[in-house]
DNA sequence: CATATTTATACCCTTATGGGTACAAATATA
DNA sequence: TATATTTGTACCCATAAGGGTATAAATATG
């Protein structure tokens, strides 16, 4: 289901067998900031949250939580 | 339709006939951030975002990118 | 139209993100 | 189980995000 934005990036990227520095290579962000987004770190920057997502044609938008 | 983070917040903010300030206090954010988002800076962090989102009972999340 | 309110831009400053890197821990593979 | 690969944590440093604030521009209201 890959409910968070760590998770998501993660199983996409294992899903494409590609290591965490070619992530970061291919996105043009740094290792480290791959390491910390799969980790579930918050007070990232979105821009480059985007450049990791467009990867896998996707994007950070607007959701409604979901009711309990 | 309110497609970018920046006009969906905007949009939701006046929905609530709150100001700027306003905002930015209850989401306990500054208010030049606010207004930095409300103008589409791509480079805030998503932290602060999902602060602000939080009043209206939304966040952040990952969204595929609808076809052409 | 004048005035009040709201929003946008610019300034300085502090803090921490992100980059690079090295090493440890964990995982996969032979 | 020994080895190779991948991932996680820690370090220093530069840069810029974000806070506060003042002022100008834009908008709303009388």
């Amino acid at each position: 289901m890959s409910s968070t934005i760590a998770t998501f990036i993660k199983e996409k990227r294992k899903q494409l067998k590609v290591t965490q520095p070619e992530l970061a290579e291919r996105a043009g962000v740094g290792l480290r900031f791959v390491r910390e987004l799969e980790q579930g770190k918050q007070s990232v920057r979105l821009d480059k949250v985007n450049q990791v997502l467009a990867l896998f044609g996707s994007e950070l938008g607007v959701i409604q939580k979901t009711e309990a």
